[in-house]
RNA sequence: GGGGGAAUGUCCCGAGCGGCAAAGGGGGCGGACUGUAAAUCCGCUGGCUAUGCCUUCGCAGGUUCGAGUCCUGCUUCCCCCA
């Protein structure tokens, strides 16, 4: 099954994309065929999607490449229900007002990724609230309701896993399943969809889809999952001590998004550079010959290019250089502003840090002083009752706060 | 409808004879060692105007000098009998 002849599985095949195909013959001869549509679901339950949403994306990215047709669909209807994968319990219920803001937040990153447009490969983007608020109950559960055996739903991990665990699982997220296959469903009729992809978790939603296509419309449709990533020594992708690794640009800076992938593991750093950057392999394969430490500045600044512009990468990796290589001050650190007379007044050390979102609290504070871990311009801070005053300026006219060696920021008076 | 059990530090799991800011993990943060990596070791892990004060153990009352711990009612969830 290594060898795909389509342009398009072969490229995800090599990248590492693959989990598992539906029907890897019948879709690696209908890529060969002409543009495939497809498309991936994505939640709408946060302002921002974020670095583990990043697979999905980039499998978009890599269909259009390969000459084919994606469809980015956001959930603002299935989002109203709640996905029970891989979930312990109910995830709590967002208003349609909270899912608004979040789709029309999330939404222009995928600008960075896919080229949209009316042409035959441009990426499109729906909603499946479209056609998901108007369902009526009775017609859906005559027309839709009538493919789909409960012996069978109970099997799906999904559901089986609630049950096993005795956590409830409420008849509302039950149906989530039914709505996701009737997306399948009605994109495969109205958008002429043949390929759902998604990350491994979807599998079963996604094979729902294809049989319900197939005895709703007669379409035969198909599906590719990508395994769920993890980092070489197991943990989630996508979270570090602050939360998640946010896309938008609003929500987390080009600066500390890069250097989330430097500091990724030694043995991710292949696998991240295939997946996550449009190196060419053999480019690849030399990097990995080299120095580990090149390849992951090279993996943080093709990566920021691509979610943030080539722009605001070349400038992280640059404010990196400067400011761990050189350890020079540099101005492009994240920063925050303060009152110019708060200054002079006399800011106290720990409440300088809490506003620079460097420690949660004062309390927090002053836990990391006794251990070290607070520096005010690079000299560790040993009194907690310090206060910072306009003497405390470098000639910049900043003042450099940092936590622990990597976290910097620069107390700006205005 | 009847009987039994559970809910603990707003990240999670989880101990807790009436004196508890509450054991122990995991996770996270800081320090040491390194390479801005991993592994390992050490420390920390409710808040504050801080030798003290305030708020935490599903919710609301009660007993007590004192309650996570005892009593009553309520909510939610599990299990057993109908």
């Amino acid at each position: 099954m290594t060898s795909y002849r389509s342009p398009f599985l072969k490229l995800l095949s090599e990248r590492g994309y693959i989990n598992q195909i539906s029907d890897p013959e019948g879709l690696d001869k209908l890529a060969l065929e002409g543009p495939v549509t497809a498309y991936i679901g994505f939640d709408a339950t946060g302002p921002s999607l974020h670095v583990g949403h990043m697979m999905g994306i980039m499998m978009l990215r890599r269909l259009q490449q390969a000459g084919h047709r994606p469809i980015v669909l956001m959930g603002g209807g299935t989002t109203k229900v709640g996905d029970p994968s891989g979930k312990d319990e109910a995830r709590q219920l967002l208003t349609d007002e909270i899912i608004g803001a979040n789709i029309a937040s999330i939404k222009k990153v995928f600008e960075s990724f896919l080229t949209f447009g009316n042409g035959p490969t441009d990426a499109v983007m729906v909603n499946n609230a479209e056609w998901l608020d108007e369902l009526k109950y009775i017609p859906l559960l005559r027309d839709i309701g009538r493919h789909f055996s409960v012996n069978r739903m109970l099997t799906f991990d999904s559901v089986k896993l609630r049950l096993e665990r005795d956590q409830p699982l409420s008849f509302l997220e039950f149906n989530y399943m039914i709505l996701q296959a009737y997306d399948f469903a009605e994109l495969a009729k109205t958008r002429g969809v043949r390929l759902q992809m998604g990350g491994s978790d979807q599998w079963g939603n996604i094979v729902n889809g294809i049989d319900l296509g197939r005895r709703l419309h007669g379409i035969e449709l198909y599906g590719l999952t990508c395994p769920l990533l993890t980092t070489a020594s197991g943990a989630k992708m996508g979270k570090t001590a602050q939360g998640a690794v946010w896309l938008n640009e609003d929500m987390l800076s080009a600066y500390d998004f890069w250097q989330y992938w430097r500091n990724v593991e030694d043995d991710d750093v292949v696998k991240f550079l295939k997946l996550f950057t449009d190196i060419p392999l053999g480019e690849i394969d030399a990097l990995a010959a080299g120095d580990i430490n090149e390849a992951k500045k090279r993996l943080a600044t093709e990566v920021t290019a691509l979610v943030r512009g080539r722009d605001a990468a070349e400038q992280a990796a640059e404010t990196a250089r400067k400011t761990f290589e050189e350890g020079a001050l540099a101005e492009n650190l994240p920063g925050v502003t303060v009152a110019s007379s708060d200054l002079s007044a006399g800011i106290g050390v720990l409440t300088a840090f809490v506003t620079a979102g460097l420690v949660g609290s004062t309390s927090d504070a002053r836990r990391q002083v006794k251990a070290g871990g607070l520096k005010v311009n690079d000299v560790a801070v040993s009194d907690e009752r310090a206060v910072l005053k306009p003497s405390d300026l470098t000639p910049e006219g900043v003042i450099k706060l940092s936590l622990g060696k990597k976290r910097h920021v620069l107390l700006r008076p205005k």
